[in-house]
DNA sequence: GCACTTGTGAAAAGCCTGTGAACGCAGGCG
DNA sequence: CGCCTGCGTTCACAGGCTTTTCACAAGTGC
């Protein structure tokens, strides 16, 4: 997966060997796109992965969270998109930019 | 289908695996017209498919979503034209380019 | 108490949509 | 030929809607 690498046992998700440092949500939300590479998942899958049940109808933690983790990964890994947004749907995680 | 693989239950459609960045509309239109594939479909008929209900006598809306799925479909598979105009009628979706 | 995380509201930024208009292309006709 | 006409294609744009980001109050654990 390139150099990132993702441990879930482990509470640990690691750019070249280094543990990002995430928040439980950031890296929950983390784990749950990236054990479905390329495939779209709307806000109601990631909220009930991270959250547990439905989100309000104008619930925007998703987005927040998706937003946080793109700061910290961005920090990290300079010049690539790991998340990309599908607009009225939801967000997709490409391991290749 | 070939390299072309639409999942409407998954609001995607891939090319060799990757997911195309396909707006919700030009994702209905290019479900509607691949359903009957080799199939002439009316302006009306994708229209109500679509959008619902009947389009405006003047409405250019179905042709200008051929034009920008035609597009997007291009880039990820130069050479194929699998969308095709019958003058006067309306288009058919043809899977083998 | 302190440092950090979490969820929420709201402003800012960005994208999607439908529309009108311009453009291109072919056929018909003088 | 040259011009007109009928269609389909594409461009440009304004409005509306969605996403992104920021700031903040409340919560948590050390």
């Amino acid at each position: 997966m390139g150099r990132l690498e993702i441990r879930p046992e482990e509470h640990a998700a690691l750019v070249d060997g280094r543990p990002l440092s995430l928040t439980v949500r950031e890296l929950q939300l983390l784990i749950s796109l990236s054990e479905h590479p390329q495939r779209i998942m709307t806000r109601e899958e990631l909220f009930a992965q991270v959250w547990g049940g439905q989100p309000r109808d104008d619930d925007r933690s998703v987005d927040v969270y998706v937003s946080r983790l793109r700061a910290k990964l961005g920090e990290a890994l300079p010049g690539r998109r790991l998340i990309h947004t599908h607009n009225g749907i939801g967000y997709r995680f490409s391991p290749d930019g």
